[in-house]
DNA sequence: ATGGTCGGCAACCGA
């Protein structure tokens, strides 16, 4: 089983990029966030033509995520509970009888903002939302843009960004006890060295050129899920195309 | 080189 997860920055515009991708690299999941389109305007047919079934959730101009796969999506689910005060940043389902959550975290802004409570609330809610509803001894995936990078080796300049929303020490005692849960990073139990990333700021001149980015976008799994996984990676080849994303997917591979 | 990040969507917000 191929998973994949990709913050495409608005699904239309990216709309050949995210075709192209999954007929060349076949995924079975793939989570998407950032759709930026309302859900009467999101592009299902390009999806169907491929043969991917699809879910979604999205709004006006930000936010919405959504779930590709080539076997059905079972019991999807949007948001934390009914009345949701946050933008479609989370939706879950369960295919090839694992259950998926593909979350687009807050970015935070600035750790003095409002935005930046918000953000750790959310991730608080998260923490609360799989205590709920599922158990880290079975095996799940948490999947999608998680706006943090972990670690050190995940940003090209720790020293100079700490205290940064994305890299900021509130953020990692989050999402700490978040994996304290029961997670593993999948890609990290693969691929141990330093200088790999997912995204790279468009306002940053010649970012990707120059290896200026973060590893924000995340592949965890449940322990005993974590034992199968095989490989993980990222695919630079989206953005290197002609308008890209400023994220790029990064993928796993499980041997169930 | 007289430029300078994107996308959405109609003036700026969010990233």
């Amino acid at each position: 089983m191929k998973i994949a997860s990709f913050n495409v920055n608005s699904i239309r515009a990216r709309l050949p990029i995210v075709i192209d991708w999954l007929t060349k690299e076949s995924p079975d999941v793939l989570c998407v966030q950032e759709l930026k389109c309302q859900d009467q305007d999101f592009p299902q047919d390009a999806f169907q033509e491929i043969n991917y079934n699809v879910a979604y959730k999205g709004e006006k101009s930000y936010n919405g995520v959504a779930l590709f796969s080539k076997l059905p999506i079972k019991d999807v689910r949007i948001g934390f509970d009914k009345k949701e005060t946050y933008g479609p940043r989370l939706i879950t389902a369960t295919i090839y009888d694992i259950p998926i959550i593909n979350t687009y975290v807050p970015q935070g802004f600035d750790p003095d903002s409002e935005k930046f409570i918000e953000k750790l609330e959310w991730l608080k809610r998260l923490h609360a939302f799989l205590k709920k509803n599922y158990d880290p001894g079975k095996p799940l995936l948490w999947v999608g843009d998680f706006n943090v990078a972990p670690e050190p080796i995940d940003v090209y300049d720790p020293e100079k960004l700490s205290g940064h929303a994305g890299y900021h020490p509130d953020e990692h005692a989050a999402l700490r006890h978040l994996m304290d849960w029961g997670f593993v990073d999948v890609f990290r139990k693969h691929q141990p060295g330093p200088g790999l990333y997912t995204f790279w700021d468009y306002r940053i001149r010649n970012s990707v050129k120059r290896n200026l980015g973060w590893r924000i976008d995340h592949i965890w799994a449940t322990k005993s899920l974590a034992k199968k996984s095989v490989d993980s990676w990222i695919d630079l080849g989206p953005r290197l195309q002609k308008k890209p994303s400023d994220h790029t997917p990064v993928v796993a591979k499980f041997e169930l």
